[in-house]
DNA sequence: CTGTACATGTAAGTAGTTACATGATTGG
DNA sequence: CCAATCATGTAACTACTTACATGTACAG
């Protein structure tokens, strides 16, 4: 059975153990996030979904002093086709699909000083990102379950320094050509 | 007026010259392609409706040997349209969401054997790209009139060397967990 | 005679987002 | 008393993709 990448992603969260909508969204905010970041709602549809499918099972547990919850847990068949699907050999994504690198690219029909600018603010961007990224490495370094997460981490890292070299570059390119003209 | 990401792609592809639908993908497919890549038919639902907006205009070209042209091109409305869109301030996209990431989080859900593999795909697709790259850069290099798309060629540029590095220190990892285990 | 380039368009589908809808408890 | 946290769900919308639909001319 074929899911969507939204589907596979919250079935393989789920694979870490049970939990209910609301907490995944917040699991998912804490691991999974720099590479996949629906709308909080969105597992709200996806894990009913899930069940229908024999993937999970649901039960209700009935709480007090706040709301009850439902709890979701991945069965074998999940267990199943999350396993076939991490073996699947699948084309690569679509392209970057960046607003800010359009930006870029159209540069030449603005002036280079708002080009310059929205360098300036995707830097910002990136040192805010930075941040995130080397909290979320100290909190999870050295545990070995933690191992592919910071696999993905590091790839996060390593584009990210390369992110901010080119924007440096950049920077000092369009400066001087801004004198220039 | 606001566009899509997809609408203004295309009306900055027509401020370059006027276009046909056809010639405009072929275009597209040599220029902005590495960070906007829509289906090739797509251009045709945006055409009309960036003339229904004001923001550009239809000609019918007839032609001998081949079918007749609609040939594309943008008005001073459209030219405004597109220089306030550059000059526009946005909150940054959605993140990455890459499936060959994911399989990488959820490594731990099958056997390091495939994780591997999969990073080794990715190697090879990186390297694809590095080849298409490195004409562009022949193609445009030096021309004043495409420093801008020299620019965001230079950004994938750096981030692919980034994501080479960072596949090459993976597969050793992989590689040497794969032994002890 | 077969595949590629030229040339455009519509209709249906899909994945994910946003808005709407509701309500208790706790901490400042 | 106000904001944040806990807690779930539906309905409408949007942007883009895929499939369907059609046809000529030229090169190998």
């Amino acid at each position: 059975m074929d899911l969507t990448l939204g589907e596979y992603t919250v079935l393989g969260l789920l694979a870490f153990g049970e939990r209910s909508g609301y907490d995944l969204g917040n699991f998912a905010e804490r691991s999974v996030s720099l590479i996949w970041k629906p709308a909080a709602r969105h597992v709200y549809n996806v894990l009913p979904r899930l069940v229908s499918y024999g993937l999970a099972t649901v039960r209700d547990v009935p709480q007090e002093g706040r709301p009850d919850k439902r709890v979701y847990r991945i069965t074998a068949q999940g267990k199943r086709a999350l396993a076939e699907w991490l073996e699947r050999d699948e084309p690569g994504g679509p392209s970057e699909r960046s607003v800010f690198l359009l930006k870029i690219f159209f540069g030449g029909f603005t002036s280079p000083e708002v080009v310059a600018e929205h360098v300036r603010r995707y830097r910002e961007e990136l040192a805010a990102t930075a941040g995130i990224y080397e909290e979320t490495e100290q909190r999870i370094a050295g545990k070995p379950e933690n191992r592919f997460q910071y696999l993905t981490l590091k790839f996060g890292l390593e584009r990210l320094e390369a992110s901010m070299r080119w924007a440096d570059e950049a920077l000092k390119e369009l400066e001087s050509a801004a004198r220039t003209s």
